[in-house]
DNA sequence: AGCACGCCGACT
DNA sequence: GTCGGCGTGCTC
């Protein structure tokens, strides 16, 4: 066929120019990318973030790989826009494509993950400055040689901050601008964050902890896909471990990225960062502002941001070249994601490095079963470090059992702890005590006819808030004000609170302790998370004799006069049909016994309970948790993996017809062969995590993404009657599939 | 996921 | 008579 144009005869009878089509990965989800033409023009590769019509709106879409599919060329629709924006790279896509087709999501919806900042894809606009030029003015006044003295002394200068710093209006500036002593010009805006210097302050690890370091460094000058799980008690130097693993990252020129539950995403982190490298991290998590998070995202694919400390969405950030990722407090359930893509980011991190041949390290004073089977079975290098850093010791732990040691009638503290309180306030020290229940009580009902308040939409028990005059459903967030008179029967000021919450041991703390400052705290105070920053602040500073708090006292913050740590109930928990309910306890109770005695402070902790043979209390009080851990595995082994020798828990819930038939059509493209799924149906399953609207919880036995899908494929069947969907989470061990 | 369309119940 | 609830269908 001809291609000289001026060949008239060929081109009258070639076809008009076709228009490229590409495939393009839009924010809905389809199952694969949908094709798009490419104008007469517009240069996109592979990765390119655009701008395309879909209906009746325009989205942000990808252009993705592969082959365009057969889609009638007359619904094809051309791309609005490319965006001035670095392509995702080659690494990043792969990983998308791999974590939607683990989780069963829509490729486009993962997609979007990595694009969660709506303005940042245009180069950030440039900032405008001055430049001194030179010369004097014909006419000189006091107020241009302040202002020509000011700008003698830096580099660049803005129009109002030299202003500002000459301390004269605006208008004189613009008169030399005016008269050329100053020309305008455009700079790019400044980084986010400075650029963190590895050698800041050396290396000052010694014993174990220089040699954890020298361990991790290794696998870090390999530069090569590899895990670490750093194991070590709270106060043990991880942070300062992995901290040199950093370093050497940043030396060799890549990105880093540290991944921590987004509670333990606080002020004293980054200050720690900073005390190490002299510059702040950059931040990523839900509420950044909306200005910051476009530069932190534009900032990390351009390379510019070197460290990013975020949550569990800060895995989606589409890095320009990574090279090591920490996933701090590895065992915390905060990184897993459970509403449209379902994800565990401490797995998806692993894929993550695998896919870009860089080195993890997983850190955790309490690590996931799954991480201690890894490290046993030798696919992750473990490194201990059992002892605590400097003179920080480990508090001394005592069960109280509470068959002996019965509390006053009415009330929840037994009398060996009410009288270590008591001493602990009297030497002006601090006690917290630890109770994972909000409220006044679990539950309420009526003494006269029996009746129990629950939730009208989802069945469990409604919690009484005293403070607030409240019954609360924990579970779906539906409220009303406490009655007085029974609703079932009608009498009058007989309803009676069973069992504790925080409100309540405040009340019997304040009975015995009237002269103490008193504070609780649970994620229901007013004021937020800026509240609650003050109040942890004016505890840190002593402000406080009694602490009484549910899990947030658990996470990250150092009180250096807390001496006494109480477990009100240490069993709770332990027997509420999780399969991972012991290790809970044991990974909550650990943290938050290792709040105490950070300062090299005696401290002590007193743990309540009905059961101190439990292997989780034994484990605890003698600080050993390899016989836990053993056990725990074993269990797991026995309940649950028998055949196959992999755990996966799917979470099935009912909400539309409709996601139930696009997720049907997924899992029937997937599904080749099956072997062997055994199912813990609904009645075995653990009701009470996802109790509330149309949702049960299975867990199934199988090997292999396709046996969920086939499994699914089954479960549909009974579906329509749930009138619902199907969504799924995989909790698999990921490297699996690797 | 978002958005439009369309069909039935309580109000300006 | 309309407003608005959500059930349904559609998007290259």
């Amino acid at each position: 066929m001809s291609t000289d144009s001026s060949d008239l005869f060929g081109a009258l009878f070639e076809a008009p120019p076709a228009n490229r089509t590409v495939p393009v990965l839009v924010p809905m989800p389809a199952p694969r990318p949908y094709s798009y033409s490419v104008p007469e023009g517009m240069a996109v590769e592979p990765g390119s973030v655009v701008q395309v019509p879909l209906g009746p709106r325009q989205v942000i879409g990808v252009v993705w790989d592969g082959v365009e599919d057969d889609v009638d060329p007359k619904k094809l629709r051309p791309i609005t826009h490319v965006f001035d924006c670095p392509p995702l790279n080659k690494e990043m896509r792969d990983f998308i494509d791999w974590v939607a087709a683990y989780t069963l999501s829509p490729p486009g919806l993962v997609a979007r993950m990595a694009l969660r900042a709506p303005n940042a894809f245009e180069p950030e606009p440039m900032v405008e400055g001055l430049r001194f030029v030179g010369g004097e003015p014909e006419r000189m006044t006091p107020a241009r040689a302040r202002v020509l003295d000011t700008a003698a002394e830096g580099l660049s200068w803005t129009r109002t901050g030299l202003a500002h710093a000459a301390g004269v209006s605006t208008s004189v500036v613009d008169g030399l601008i005016a008269r050329g002593i100053f020309e305008t010009i455009f700079l790019s805006p400044p980084p986010v964050v400075a650029e963190p210097d590895p050698d800041f302050i050396g290396s000052r690890l010694e014993g174990p902890q220089k040699e954890a370091a020298e361990e991790i460094l290794d696998e870090v000058r390999k530069g090569e896909f590899a895990v670490s799980l750093i194991d070590g008690v709270t106060g043990s130097g991880k942070t300062e471990v992995y901290f040199e693993a950093i370093a050497e990252t940043l030396r060799r020129g890549k990105q880093v990225l540290i991944l921590l539950p987004e509670i333990a995403l606080t002020a004293s982190f980054l200050e720690r960062f900073q005390d190490r490298f002299g510059a702040k991290p950059a931040e990523w998590h839900s509420d950044l502002a909306p200005r910051m998070r476009e530069k932190v995202w534009r900032q990390a694919v351009t390379g510019e941001v070197r460290v990013v400390a975020g949550a569990r969405s800060a895995l989606f950030l589409p890095f320009e070249n990574l090279g090591l990722i920490i996933v701090d407090e590895e065992h915390d359930p905060a990184y897993k994601q459970e509403d449209r893509v379902y994800y565990n980011a401490r797995d998806m991190a692993v894929v993550r490095a695998r896919i870009g041949d860089f080195p993890v390290v997983l850190v955790s004073a309490t690590p996931s079963v799954e991480s201690q089977v890894n490290g046993q079975s030798g696919r992750y290098s473990t490194i201990h470090l059992p002892t605590r850093f400097g003179d920080a010791a480990l508090p001394d732990l005592h069960l109280v059992d509470m068959r002996r040691h019965a509390p006053e009638r009415g009330g929840f503290l037994s009398p060996v702890l009410v009288r270590a309180i008591g001493k602990t306030v009297e030497k002006g020290e601090q006690a917290l005590l630890f109770l994972n229940r909000r409220g006044y009580a679990p539950l309420t009902l009526c003494r006269v006819c029996g009746h129990r308040f629950q939730c009208p939409q989802c069945s469990s028990w409604l919690v009484e808030h005293r403070f607030r005059r409240q019954l609360q459903c924990h579970q779906c967030g539906h409220s009303e004000p406490t009655p007085e008179a029974c609703p079932e029967c009608g009498t009058l000021d007989h309803l009676v609170a069973c069992g504790p919450g925080v409100e309540r041991i405040a009340e019997e703390v304040e009975r015995h302790f009237p002269d103490a400052r008193t504070i609780v705290l649970s994620s229901d105070i007013m004021g937020g998370v800026k509240r609650l920053r003050l109040e942890l602040d004016a505890i840190a500073k002593g402000e406080a004799d009694i602490v009484i708090g549910t899990q947030l006292v658990a996470k990250g913050h150092n009180f250096p006069l807390m001496t006494l740590v109480g477990i009100v109930d240490s069993d709770l928990g332990l027997a509420n049909g999780d399969p991972r309910a012991a290790e809970r306890t044991f990974q909550l109770l650990s943290q938050v016994t290792g709040r105490a005695g950070r300062t090299g402070l005696k401290s002590h902790g007193l743990l309540q309970t009905y059961q101190p043979q439990h292997p989780v209390m034994q484990a605890i009080v003698s600080g050993d948790a390899r016989a836990f851990y053993e056990r725990e595995i074993s269990e797991r082994e026995r309940a649950i993996l028998p055949p196959f020798g992999r755990l996966a828990s799917i979470i099935v819930s009912a909400d539309t017809r409709h996601d139930a038939e696009n997720h049907a059509r997924g899992m029937r493209n997937a599904a080749p062969q099956v072997s062997g799924i055994s199912v813990l149906g609904p009645a075995e399953a653990p009701l009470a995590l996802v109790r509330g609207r149309h949702r049960f919880r299975l867990l199934v036995h199988g090997r292999r993404n396709s046996d969920m899908q086939a499994y699914l494929r089954a479960m549909l069947s009974q579906a329509p009657k749930e009138r619902g969907s199907v969504q799924v989470q995989l909790d698999i061990d990921p490297q699996s599939f690797l």
